[in-house]
Formats: structure tokens, sequence, C-alpha cells
RNA sequence: GGGCGAAUAGCUCAGCUGGUCAGAGCGCCUGCCUUACACGCAGGAUGUCGGGGGUUCAAGUCCCUCUUCGCCCACCA
């Protein structure tokens, strides 16, 4: 039971083995029907592909954190993991692969691709789920799923037929994000916008009869080459004349008109735009409204198609966009370039420039997903963490557009649409089996080529990894969901969508807390990144250091809202602060159950007058401790529910009990065993409070105490709660005792006494707490001060010394002989006394001020008065101390 | 342009309902290998709480303003 510890800190030894464990013994499988409450979390699904990077670490371990504690708390708690398919991702994998044998996917054809992305994930995919077992995640992998499976495919196309049946899907032409490297459309929220130093072209374009012109600005000239027509606004006095007339559009033999909306900006540019309708959401609109052709002048990967003229055919956007300045320029209509601040769309995958482009697609309407979204919010059913990500949110939901869900993919749910191309037939058949043949005239049908979003299965996933739209017990018991975790990157691409479907196929929104994290980076407060080359490996630091310092260092630098900021530079001081931790924790453990043997009693069976005033006054610590550590980790505060555990166990524990106890620990007298059932169960409380961060080695080391819980395992045991023990006098007298050892021990640095000497103390006007604590812990004063002996006395006595005057007034005199130099120790006590003074004089004011006196609470004017009497004291006790020295003034 | 937020010790940040709130960790300085721990022990230094106004008996803490910085959204071409 006490069985010895390795002396140094070996994590690699001591966290693989523990988790298979913890695994064999089924720690992390929770069923439908086991008794309690349920706390659920879903964990945002990593992409099959991806390995582990500092983001993962951070998330997960936030999640694990929850999830341990809650399942302490007497919870059912179940953290389901599972891999997303990440459509155009993932397909990017695979076709680079491909390129390295110089074929492309068109080469191998859609099902042959398909197969080999499929081979790809069944070979290298999921390992990061396997590398978050190194990280110590309890997630019930009974329950891994993949976002492909049969079961989440059918929970797709039911949500996509239920949602056409009702009128919130079509599909329709429309502008929309274009990446000309993926050959895909994207989302707006896919389309990142960056603000672009660019550039503002003017050009002028004459009238059709040669009389002068209109100047536009732009831009994107390049697409001059699909403009259908001017725009003015109706109002600008500037150009009522030009209204309705025709331009000669220039490079081309086209005339376009020149027309009224309000859609234009007269202060922007020239106050004229114009107008290519099939390449800006803008001029869609405007071509709309007023029946303007839309010609779409470029290929699918952003060249110049065959409806510009000859010269400009096959060529890039970019080349194009030069060659069409220069042709201008050269005409002599280019009125002037200017620099030009935008933003631009690039594609969130891969980077690419986005191509606004009108294309065929299909859409889900999200007003009427996202009103019961915002009114849940509105009405409590959300808890942001941090509260101002709800504003963020609100404000998104309050101006969304509908959502592009079809991708020019093949990795992917194909979309549930299949069209009959029989002549007079023409059906579209949404269904959620495939279709033999058209129910309507028998004929062959051909399915929609496209796949969906990979958001549009990840958004189902609260509900669709337990079983939906089956009625299953999982889904019964496990839905909705207590909190979900991540970064605020995908609050709009994931957890604002998953409210909203939530809400409408569940009719409950599906978690209710939503923790949104900071991000890792590095010093620079640069995202850690491949291509930056500033990661910060998780398995490389919990190969070195282990999972718990790992845990720790990310739980304790992030406060709520902030990001972690570690340096890759320094891998050793960044993760400082959680080795050092686990280190201390061991070096605890193997002092403490070196101490202990089987037949400690149970703290509840120790007689009250049997504890002494450290015992009694380490158990308030204790219960402080735990009653901070769980309201923090209630609130989400995880770093200060660490930092709660952390102080106990290092400044209160390890630095004054344990120190204190040392001689009894080391006796066989009943007051040893009575310390040894102090430390114990202290111990054993404070592990708990650890064991959501550093579960490993709080697990390793509760293992090994003396106890007889029933459970066998910390994972598995209750939360702690506080002691039933009387404080009395306890915490006065030990604050008594560390205020003396702390005075004793400054004098001897202050006068560079050597740490071997032993010195003598004398106590002179000592304070009730003082002298209590002088009687009844001198022994543990001198010991922790390294004393020869301790007196109390009336005067001051005559050798020379150093003093220190505490708080509460007790004069603390080492005399030191020669060791001290008296002028030094005169100004000392007197620059003390002249800042004590000070503070007087200013409190006195206070308290002469009828104002303060009048309106402050009675107990902050008591306290204020209480505080004036101390310091007061201390100036005389300062005062009588210099005279005694014989100092000068 | 709209929305949200931040400026506290060299660094990263706490300070949650205005009155022991000027703190932690890392780093730094001094002394110690005191048989649990040098990834340690003991002691120590460092801040006009971004600038300026205001409210209040009392303000890092509330309000206004300026400066600087960050995030999200956005069809001024």
């Amino acid at each position: 039971m006490t069985e010895d510890l390795a002396p140094q800190y070996d994590p690699t030894a001591i966290e693989a083995p523990l988790y298979r464990k913890w695994r064999d013994e089924g720690r992390f499988h929770v069923e439908a029907d086991a008794p309690g409450e349920p706390y659920v979390i879903q964990m945002p699904p990593p992409n099959v592909t991806a390995v582990l990077h500092a983001g993962h670490g951070l998330n997960n371990t936030i999640q694990d954190v929850l999830i341990r504690f809650h399942r302490m708390r007497g919870r059912k708690a179940l953290w389901v993991p599972g891999t997303d398919h990440a459509g155009i991702a993932t397909q990017n994998v695979v076709e680079k692969r491909l390129a390295q044998d110089g074929q492309s996917r068109f080469d191998l054809g859609r099902e042959a691709f398909v197969e080999e992305v499929w081979t790809f994930v069944g070979e290298t995919g999921g390992q990061i789920l396997r590398q978050l077992e190194a990280l110590g995640a309890a997630c019930d992998w009974d329950r891994t799923y993949f976002t492909l499976d049969p079961g989440l495919s059918r929970a797709v196309r039911e949500v996509f037929v239920t949602l056409h049946e009702q009128g919130l899907i079509y599909r329709g032409k429309y502008i929309i994000n274009w990446c000309p490297r993926c050959l895909t459309a994207l989302s707006n929220e896919e389309a990142e916008k960056e603000e672009t130093e660019g550039r503002i072209w003017h050009l002028r374009y004459p009238l059709a009869d040669g009389s002068g012109g209109i100047v536009v600005a732009t831009t994107r000239p390049e697409t001059m080459l699909g403009d259908m027509a001017v725009a003015v606004h109706p109002d600008d006095p500037r150009y009522q004349a030009m209204i309705g007339a025709e331009l000669a559009l220039p490079l081309t033999d086209r005339r376009i008109p020149v027309i009224a909306d309000t859609a234009v900006e007269q202060d922007f540019g020239s106050g004229a735009v114009k107008v290519t309708p099939a390449h800006d959401p803008t001029d869609f609109e405007i071509g709309r409204r007023h029946g303007l052709e839309q010609l779409d002048i470029m290929t699918d990967d952003a060249h110049l198609n065959d409806t510009v003229p000859e010269r400009f055919r096959g060529l890039d956007r970019f080349v194009a966009r030069k060659q069409v300045v220069a042709e201008f320029e050269a005409l002599g209509l280019l009125e002037r370039v200017e620099p030009h601040r935008h933003a631009v769309g690039h594609c969130y995958r891969c980077g690419t420039i986005i191509e606004p482009r009108l294309s065929d697609q299909w859409f889900v309407r999200m007003a009427p997903l996202a009103e019961p979204a915002l009114t849940a919010y509105r009405e409590g059913a959300l808890e942001f963490i941090p509260a101002r990500q709800g504003e963020i949110y609100t404000n998104w939901l309050e101006q969304i557009r509908d959502w592009c869900i079809s991708r020019q993919l093949w990795w992917g749910h194909r979309i549930p649409v299949w069209y009959c191309d029989a002549d007079g037939c023409e059906r579209t058949i949404v269904a959620r089996e495939d279709p033999e043949s058209c129910p309507g005239c028998s004929g062959t049908l051909r399915q929609d080529p496209d796949v969906l979003d990979t958001w549009f299965s990840s958004w189902l996933v609260p509900f669709s990894s337990l079983g939906w739209p089956e009625q299953t017990a999982d889904l019964k018991a496990f839905y909705p969901g207590s909190a979900l975790v991540t970064a605020p990157e995908i609050l709009f691409f994931w957890v604002a969508r998953m409210v909203m479907a939530g809400l409408h196929f569940q009719g409950e929104v599906p978690f209710q807390t939503i923790y949104l994290h900071g991000t890792v980076r590095d010093t620079q407060h640069r995202k850690m990144s491949k291509s930056l080359g500033n990661g910060i490996d998780p398995l490389e630091v919990i190969e070195r250091y282990g999972a718990d310092a790992l845990r720790y260092t990310l739980v304790s630098g992030m406060a709520v809202g902030t990001d972690v900021i570690l340096d890759p530079a320094d891998i050793d001081s960044s993760f400082a602060p959680g080795r050092n931790f686990a280190n201390k924790l061991w070096n605890i453990g193997r002092f403490l159950l070196g101490h202990l043997d089987a037949d400690v009693p149970r703290l509840a069976n120790v007689a009250p007058e049997e504890l002494t005033a450290f015992d009694r006054w380490i158990i308030g610590r204790a219960n402080a401790a735990i009653r901070q550590a769980t309201t923090e980790y209630e609130r989400h505060r995880l770093n200060d529910a660490a930092a709660a555990a952390y102080h106990f166990l290092w400044s209160d524990f390890a630095d004054w009990y344990l120190e204190a106890a040392k001689p009894r620990l080391y006796g066989t007298t009943p007051d040893g065993r009575v310390a040894r059932a102090v430390a114990a169960h202290l111990f054993d409380a404070a592990l708990r409070l650890l064991h959501p961060v550093m579960p490993f080695i709080t697990e390793t080391l509760w293992l090994r105490l003396p106890h007889s819980d029933p459970t066998g395992a910390l994972i598995a045991s209750p939360w702690p709660i506080p002691f039933d023990v009387v404080d009395g006098t306890a915490s006065r007298d030990v604050a008594a005792v560390q205020a003396i050892v702390g005075a004793i021990r400054g004098l001897r640095a202050e006068y560079g006494v050597a740490p071997g000497r032993e010195v003598s103390a004398t106590i002179v006007d000592a304070s009730p707490a003082a002298r209590q604590a002088i009687s009844e812990l001198g022994e543990t004063i001198r010991r922790l001060a390294k004393l020869e002996r301790i007196t109390m006395q009336d005067t001051i006595p005559g050798e020379a010394g150093g003093t220190i005057v505490l708080e509460d007034g007790t004069s603390v005199i080492v005399p030191l002989g020669d060791l001290v130099d008296l002028d030094r120790e005169c100004a000392r006590l007197g620059d003390e006394a002249k800042k004590l003074e000070g503070l007087v004089r200013g409190l006195e004011a206070k308290l002469a001020n009828p104002q303060f006196t009048s309106r402050a609470p009675a107990a902050v004017v008591e306290g204020e008065r209480e505080k004036l009497e101390v310091w007061r004291h201390q100036v005389a006790s300062l005062r009588q101390k210099r005279q005694a020295l014989g100092c000068p003034g």
C-alpha cells in the first residue's frame, strides 16, 4: 500500500499504463441507463486526417477537465468522440498525394477517386483520436463516430429531405463564393475576408456617340469584359443627362446603357459603377432589377472564357487584369490609379482568392432557423463563456444570409436529389431512399453530382451521434448535451448551426453552456501554424514532461476568454509551471507515503481534542480550497480552480503543515498518528481536487494512499466535501507563528546569519495571539526559524539586535551581537516608522472627515479605526526600539 | 462602415457585487545540495493599475473622452 514511489518523477512510466488500465476497467464508458443526471459533451470532431496540435491539446484538455469533474460530482458523464470527413480538406490531401504521381482526380474518375480516399482514411485516418489518449482524454471510445458512417449519413439525408419538404432548402442561380483551385462553391463563412492593400482603377467608358463619356472606379478591371451597364444614382445631379445613354464598352464591340439605381453611392469613387451581373453580388442585384443579361466571362479555374474577345481568352484572371489596364492606358482611357484597402475573400482551405461567381447551387433558408436560435439565447437557454461571445452570436444571427450547402467535390455526402432527363418529364426527386427509376415516367434517373458542405453533417452531431433519426435510448438519455467547448473560430460554422438544428429537429438547444476558449499563440502573439513553423507539438511535450505537466500549464495559463501564450523556442520554461508542480506533487507524495502505514486512522475517528492547532488550521485551509475549487470548476474558471489546489498543496500543505509536522511524522507517538491521519486525508482530498487537471499523477498517488474507497480508482471516486472540524483559534495562532517565523527568517537574511547557525529570539509586547502561539507552538517556531530558544519578556533587551514589529504590534527581536550594524538598524527602524507615520496621518484625516464616518458603512469605519490603532502601536514600538538602541534623533 | 473587447511588475495574466486588491506564475537578485523535492528551500527587488476628466466619504474597480491594440461581421464598386 505504501509501496515505494520512484525517486524521480517519470511520467512516461506511469501515464500510458494507467490510461490502459482505466480503459480496460471501462472507466470512460457510460450506459444510457446508468444512474445519475447526465453530463454530456460532444467533442468537436477533428478532421479525420488531422494530427494533434497545440489547439487540440487545449481544447480537449478543457473538455476532459469538465468531464472528469462532473463524473466525480456524481453525474452520468459522457464525452462523445468522433472524426469529421472534412470534405475539402481531405479531398485536397488525397489530391496532393495523387499529384506526386502526376495524377489528378479526373484521371481516376469519381468512383475510383472516392475509393482512394476511403483507403487513405482507412490507413491513416483517425490517428488524432489515438493521440488524444496520450493527453488522457476520458472519452467514451465505444461511441466513436465518423461523419460518413451509415447512421450519420442517414441523419444527413433525413434532414436534407425534411428541410426541402418544409421549403427551407432550395436550388437557385446566385452569386456564390467560388474557389478556383478547389473548384467548388463555398459558403460565406468559408470565404475568409482579409483586409488587403489593393488598388482602384478609374476607367473611362466613352459614350457610343463619341461625345465624352463616364468614369467608373473598380478594383477588378478584368471584369469589365462582363459589364452589362454602368449605374449611377438616380438623384446624382452630375449624371442626370447620362441616364439612358449608351456607352461603347472599351476593348469590346459591345454597347451598354447607363442606368439609374439607388444601390449606387454617390460619394464613392466617381459615383458611377460598372455593372457585372455575373461576377459581383451587388451588380447581380442591380442586373436583376434592370433585366440585364448575366455574362459569365470565366472558366471554373478563373481563366477568361470564350465570351470575351479572342486575345483575352484563356488568360488567368490576374494576367487579364494587367492586360486590360494596359490596353485602357494605351487608349488613353485610364484616368488614374489609387491605392485602395479593401477586404478580399480567401478560400479557408487553400487560401486562394475567391471568385464571386454566378452559379446554380443548393441553399438553406436561414432566417426561419435563426429566429428560434436568437430567441433561445435571449430567453437564457444558452450561456456563453465568456458572456460577450453571446453578443457576437446575436450579431451574426441578426444579419444571417442563406447557406450555400452544395459543393462541387467528390468526397462527402452526395446530395439526395435525382433528375429525370426524359423528354417532357424532367422531374426532380428529393428522397430519403435511393429511387430505382423515375416515379413519373419510369425513366432513368441521374443523381445530382454534388456533395454537401461538411458542416451539413457536423451541425447534426449532437443528435446524429446518438443514433437519430432512430429514437434510441442514447438519444433519450443524452440529448440535450451540457457543454460545448471550442474555439471562437467555429462559432458560426458549427456552434450556431448546431443550435439551429437542435431546436428545429429536437425542439431543444443541444447544449446549455458554450465555452469558447482562446487560441494557443507564440510570444509574438501569432497563431501557431505549420507554415510559420512556430508550433508546439503536444506529443513532444508529453514525452518530455508528461501529459499532466502539459495540461496543468495550459489550464493555469488560460483565464476565461484569453489566449494562451507559449514560447515554441523555449519549451522548457514554457511548461515550467506544470513540470515543476508535477514534480512537487510527486515529492509530496513520496515524503508522505514514506511516513504512512496501513492502519492510519480515519480522520472521522480522531477525537477533536487530539487535533493540534496546526491540524485544525490545515483542515480549515483544505476546506477553503475545496469550496473555492468546486465553485471555480462550476463557473468554468478552470485556472482559478487549479490555482486553489496548487496553493493549498504547495504553500499551505507542503511549506507549512508538513514542515511543522515533521517531528510528529518521524515519531510513533499518538500525535504522530493524528498527523498521519490529517495529512493522508487532506492529501487525498487535494488529489481529488486536482484530478480533473492532472489525472495521471493524482491517480497514481491516490492509489497508493491507505483508504477504503469502494470505487477503487480516483477517476471514479466522489468529489471531496469540507471536513467538519472547528477552527477555534487555530488559524489565528498559526498566522502568528507564520508572522514570527517570517520575521526571524527575514532578519537572518538581512544580517547574513549562516543558515546552520542557531540564534535566539526575544518577543516583546506579544499580542494575545502571539503569546498563545509561543506558549503552545514555541517548539515549532524554534525549529522552523532555526532558533536555539525563544523567550517572551516585557522589556527590550539590552543587547543589540535586529527588530521587526509585526502588524499586531508584537516585536520580534533577534540579538545578534557583532553581526548587527547599529546605524543600519537605526535607519531601518526609522524608515519603517516614518512610513507608518505617514499612513497614520492619512488615516487620522480620513477618520476625522465626517463625510466618511457618516456615509461609509459602520463596519468599514470600525475596520479603519482598528487599523489606526495597530499602526499607532507599531509606530510607538519602533520609536521605543530606536530609543533602546540609542539611535540618534 | 457595423458589432464586441483589451490596456495592471521585464513577460503572460488574476484582481468577479467600488472599501486589506496592488497579486500569481515565469524571469531577475541574495543565501543555501537543511536525508520529499536545486523541476527545490529561505529571503528580496520591481508597478504615478495607458493619458485626461468626472461620479463617490472611497475608483485598476463605475461614467465620459483621448491614445494604442485585438477579435468578429460587412455587396462603397
